[in-house]
DNA sequence: TATTAGCACTTAGCAATTGAGAGTGCTAAC
DNA sequence: GTTAGCACTCTCAATTGCTAAGTGCTAATA
C-alpha cells in the first residue's frame, strides 16, 4: 500500500486538491486539464483505476469521476504534516483583526476559549470548537466554601490554570460558616497544588483512614470535597453552525440530521477532544476514524493550548471529511499558538 | 375583526387543530369530515373564504387547502390561555420520569436549568431553552476576591438566587491578597443585599464622591467591582436540535439555515426571554411577532421560574409557528412550576 | 513496453409531457 | 341561508427522451 509511485502519488494529490476546492467527483480529463502532467486522460484513467483498487478512490456511480476515500485523506494529511503546508496563503489581516478581539479577553480563559470558536469558524467556514482542560489535568489553587442556606454550601474551586469551577453541595444544617472556614483551610493545606486526579486519589485514602481515626470535621471536609468533584466539569464551546450549513456537503437533510446529532452529544465530543489533547501539536481525525456513527462523515482538527507546559484547553475545527485540511491545520495551529502565547506572557 | 360568529370561530379552530396535527393545508372537505358540524363542504368553503379575507387563513396556492396565519394562531392561543387547555392529556408518567432526574440537581440551579432544556425538548419535540435571570434582577449575597497572579484577581459573585458568577480582572500588581480581603469586606458591607442594578447605580455615585474624598482602597474597590459587572453574564441553554429537525416544518434547507442563524444569535434570544420574564406566567410569541427576520417563522413559549417572588430563571420552548400550543404551554407551565417548587421548598 | 486514441457502454441530471387528485369559486337550485 | 354541480387551477409523481460526462477495453503507436 505504501508502494505508490511518485506519479501515482501526484495524481492522487491532484484528485484530492481538486475535490477539496470543488465538490464534484474528479474525472481523468479534469486532472489532466487542471494539473498539467504530460499525460493523456487515458493514462490517468489507468492510474486512477489502480488507486481505486488500492482503496484510495471510489466512484459514487459508474460514470462519475472519482472521490477520495478517508484513507486517501489520511495519506494526504500525513504527508502535509510532514512537509508543512505549502499553500497556506491565508490573508493575515483577517487573522489579526479577529485575534485583536481575543486579546482583550486574555485575562479570562473561559471567555477566551468561547470567543475563539467564533474566530475559528469565521476563518475556516467550518465549526469552531474549544474546550477547557479535563479537570483531572488541572491543579487546585484554592478552595473556598460559602454557606448558602441552612443546608447548602457553595464550593468554589480555583485552578492554577485560571479556571473557576463551582458547585453547590448539600450539607448538614449544623455546620456553620466558621466550621466551613476551618474545613476550607484544612482542604487547602491538604490539597492545594495537587491535580484533581491526585485529590480524588487522596480522598479515597483519607476516607479509609478516617474510619478508624474519625475526626468529625475532616470527615465532613472529605464528603463535601468528594461531592464537589463528582461531576466532570468540562466545558465545551461550539459555534459556526450557519457557516457550515452553507457548504455543499451539508445540503442533504440526512447529513444535516446526523450533524445535529453529533453536536448534541457534547459528551462524545469532549471525549474525543480529551484524547486529542493528550498529544502534542495539531491532531487530525478523519471521518470513519471516529467511533460514533454520527461522526463518521465529519473530520476534526484540534490542538491543545498550553501555558508553558500546563494544558489550558483545546481548540479545533469540525467539518466535512472533504475539508481543506491544509488550511484547517494552519488555522488551528496558529490559533492554539496565539492563545498559548496570550496566556503565557505574564 | 373580533366579530367572529360562533360558527366561524369553530371552523377556524378546526382548521388550526387539523393543521397542527397534520402538516397539510386544510381543505373544506377535511373540515367537514374530521369535525362533524352539520355543514356541507360548500358552506365551509364560504366561511373559509371569509376567514381568509379577514386575514386568519391563507392558501399556499390556488388549489390547496388553507393554512392558519400567525394572526389565527394568536387568536387561538389567546382563547386557550383564557379557558385553560382542554386536551392536555399528556402521559403523566413521562413527566415524572424526567422530573425525577431534575430533582437530583435541585441544589445547583444552573445545572438544573441546563438539564431542564433536555426534558423540555424530549417532552415537546421542540427546542428546549432555559436562561438564568438577568444579573440586574439578582441580588448580591457575597463577593470574594482572590489574587490569581501578579496582576490578576478572580472576582466571585454569589447571588441570593443561588448563582455564582466569576470573572478575572486585571489589577495593579501592588495590591496584595490582604488588600483584596479588605476591599472585599468593604464591598460586602456596602453592596451585599443590593441588586446588581443598584450596585451599578451605587458605583456611579461613589465614583463621583471618590474624586473629592479620594480613598485609595475604595477607589480600587470600585474599579474592580465595575469591571466585574461590566459584562452581561446571562447564561442561555438550548437543546433538542435533532428533535426539531425531524419535524416536517424543517425539511427545507432554507428554513433550517434560518433556524441555525436564529440559534447562533444567543444574544437575541436572551433579549427576547428577558422581556418575557418580566411578566407573570406563560408567555407566547408567535412567528412574525418577533423582530428579527430569522425568528419570523418560529414561535416561542416561555415562563419565568420563581423562588417565592424572586426570579431564578426562564424556561421555554422554541418551535415552528405550526406548534401544538396547547401542549407546549402545558409543558412549559408545568416545568416552570416544578422548578419553582424544587428550589423553593427549603 | 508504456502510452494513447478511439469507441461502445453506463449513468445522472435535466426538461418536457402527461394524468391523477385535491381543492377552489361561482352559479343555480333548494 | 345552504347546498349540489361543474369548470378551473395547481401540485405532485411518473414517464420519457436527451445530453453530458466519464468509464473500461482494445488496438494502434512511439
Amino acid at each position: 500500500m505504501q508502494i505508490l509511485s511518485e506519479r501515482s502519488k501526484k495524481i492522487l494529490y491532484a484528485v484530492i486538491q481538486s475535490y477539496i476546492n470543488y465538490p464534484d467527483p474528479v474525472g481523468s480529463r479534469v486532472v489532466t486539464k487542471r494539473y498539467s502532467f504530460g499525460l493523456s486522460p487515458a493514462t490517468v484513467r489507468n492510474i486512477m483505476a489502480d488507486l481505486e483498487e488500492m482503496g484510495f478512490l471510489t466512484q459514487p456511480h459508474t460514470s462519475a469521476g472519482r472521490v477520495p476515500t478517508d484513507l486517501a485523506y489520511r495519506f494526504y494529511v500525513d504527508s502535509l504534516v510532514k512537509q508543512g503546508d505549502p499553500n497556506a496563503n491565508i490573508e493575515v489581516e483577517i487573522f489579526q483583526g479577529l485575534y485583536k478581539r481575543l486579546e482583550m479577553l486574555k485575562n479570562d480563559i473561559e471567555l477566551l476559549l468561547s470567543e475563539a470558536t467564533r474566530s475559528l469558524s469565521l476563518l475556516s467556514h467550518y465549526l469552531g470548537v474549544a474546550m477547557s482542560p479535563t479537570p483531572d489535568m488541572t491543579t487546585l489553587k484554592k478552595i473556598t466554601l460559602l454557606k448558602y442556606s441552612e443546608d447548602k454550601v457553595a464550593v468554589v474551586l480555583f485552578t492554577d490554570e485560571g479556571f473557576i469551577k463551582n458547585k453547590i453541595v448539600a450539607i448538614d444544617p449544623n455546620i456553620s460558616q466558621k466550621d466551613l472556614n476551618r474545613i476550607a483551610t484544612y482542604l487547602n493545606s491538604e490539597f492545594s497544588g495537587c491535580s484533581f486526579h491526585e485529590i480524588r486519589m487522596g480522598l479515597v485514602q483519607e476516607m479509609k483512614r478516617e474510619k478508624t481515626e474519625c475526626d468529625f470535621l475532616i470527615s465532613r471536609a472529605m464528603r463535601i470535597c468528594k461531592e464537589a468533584l463528582c461531576f466532570p466539569l468540562n466545558e465545551l464551546f461550539v459555534s459556526g453552525l450557519p457557516e457550515v450549513l452553507d457548504l455543499p456537503d451539508f445540503t442533504d437533510l440526512k447529513t444535516i440530521r446526523q450533524l445535529s446529532k453529533a453536536l448534541e452529544d457534547k459528551h462524545n465530543i469532549i471525549k474525543i477532544l480529551d484524547k486529542m489533547s493528550e498529544s502534542e501539536g495539531v491532531q487530525v481525525v478523519i471521518g470513519s476514524e471516529n467511533e460514533r456513527d454520527e461522526m463518521k462523515k465529519l473530520s476534526l482538527v484540534a490542538s491543545p493550548c498550553k501555558e508553558n507546559d500546563r494544558p489550558i484547553g483545546v481548540v479545533g475545527i469540525i467539518g466535512p471529511t472533504r475539508m481543506n485540511y491544509a488550511k484547517a491545520i494552519y488555522i488551528v495551529e496558529n490559533t492554539a499558538k496565539f492563545i498559548s502565547r496570550l496566556v503565557t506572557e505574564k
